[in-house]
DNA sequence: GCCTACGAGATTGTCGCCAATATTGTGGTC
DNA sequence: GACCACAATATTGGCGACAATCTCGTAGGC
């Protein structure tokens, strides 16, 4: 299992798309290279269609590419995790303010529901439901947000660190500190407070980055005991 | 003059660097049809290597694609400078708090002479010498900040907004206003100060905001005289 | 006179081949 | 026994040609 990749999207669009999902996945994993000519028979498609996806991956920063050495994917390192929770924090916390001022009623009970929905999972321990619907929140406020240039840059951004991402959400404890947070964020928003919805954000992400801090202080002592 | 493209590139990234080039100092204008064929002739080049910088230059924000229909230089509209600029508001706050936080006595003495030189740019009534400098001061300040994410992500818009910074570069009045600012932001590092960098940096931006809304306000009142 | 269907030209999308470069394995020499 | 030069292989980079698609002009029909 772990690789049922056998579509036949032929066309660029439908190739980037299935290594990009691949990547996110976890199917290939970070530092793996990533062979034209593999990819090419895997997914059915023209060395070229493979080329131009990988090309446009490596401007998302998921791969990496070097000159005759070819693609790997992107081996993302904890500093690299930190500095892209830093650029979310400030990103975050704009989109969120906007969407305060911009929200409608529907938009409120759409948020208020997800906010019910996460307090239901957390209670129940449905760790993967609860980290779907924390996807889920961040992406609706991103777009709630009307602000699509913010937008663009955090769908890379976030892409980039789904497995620092998810490895956190794994981590015992972790929803019930982060759970609070997000109802912060949804409270502020439905009540049309620009200045709590920056303020709920930001705290959101800096509990963020403590935690990936602390992942890094752990994994540092398990290695100097190892 | 405005066109001497005749290099030979030949070569991915030399041709992209090109096309690049020809965009931001509006040799190529917005909206203006990128016919591959006519770029392979222009540089020297094969439609190939045309076709993967176009592609490149599609995810770097300056050129947008269709399906079958072809590239067209973007055209960056004022509410697309001004969600630009409030992205640019988050980050350069970030990076300027990071430099300040991070920078050393020759870092102190670069922004110090530039600052410098600034002032007598202005004093000079040198537009062109101080939108350089102006350039100049922003890139370092993000490389000192040693945030790469955020100094990867606030190029591309830079980019993205040449345009609209140039046009207001030139705008009568500008440089009286947006001086004082930068030398704030200076200040602010060069005194290990991460607060009021954030806030002097926020601040600068706010005023290329208002400029540009007011750019949009005058705009319209034309139009509508005319 | 206007609308629709068709066709020619232009432009992009896709593919397979060949050259250039890096990596790996082998043999020889000190 | 270890190091270096060289060749074989694997992989990427670049190019030209062909097929698919769109645009625009033209002719025919209502």
């Amino acid at each position: 299992m772990a690789a049922n990749h056998e579509r036949r999207p032929t066309s660029h669009g439908g190739v980037t798309d299935a290594i990009k999902e691949a990547i996110i996945r976890g199917d290939f994993v970070p530092g793996q290279r990533l062979v034209e000519a593999d990819l090419s028979d895997m997914f059915g498609a023209s060395r070229a269609a493979v080329r131009s996806s990988l090309l446009e991956l490596t401007n998302e920063g998921l791969v990496e590419k070097v000159q005759n050495r070819g693609a790997r994917v992107r081996a993302v390192s904890l500093d690299d995790a930190i500095e892209i929770s830093e650029v979310r924090m400030m990103l975050e916390a704009l989109c969120a303010a906007k969407a305060a001022e911009h929200i409608d009623d529907d938009g409120i009970a759409e948020l208020e529901s997800i906010g019910e929905r996460m307090s239901a999972a957390v209670s129940a321990g449905d760790v993967f439901g609860y980290s779907r619907l924390n996807e889920l929140l961040h992406r609706r406020v991103r777009e709630l947000s009307g602000q699509r240039t913010a937008a663009r840059v955090l769908d890379r951004l976030r892409a980039q660190s789904v497995r620092h991402q998810f490895r956190l959400a794994t981590q015992p404890g972790r929803p019930s500190v982060s759970l609070p947070e997000h109802l912060a964020i949804i409270e502020a928003i439905c009540a049309r407070d620009t200045a709590a919805a920056d303020r709920a954000a930001r705290r959101h992400l800096a509990s963020v980055i403590d935690a990936l801090r602390q992942a890094e202080a752990a994994e540092a002592s398990v290695a100097g005991a190892g």
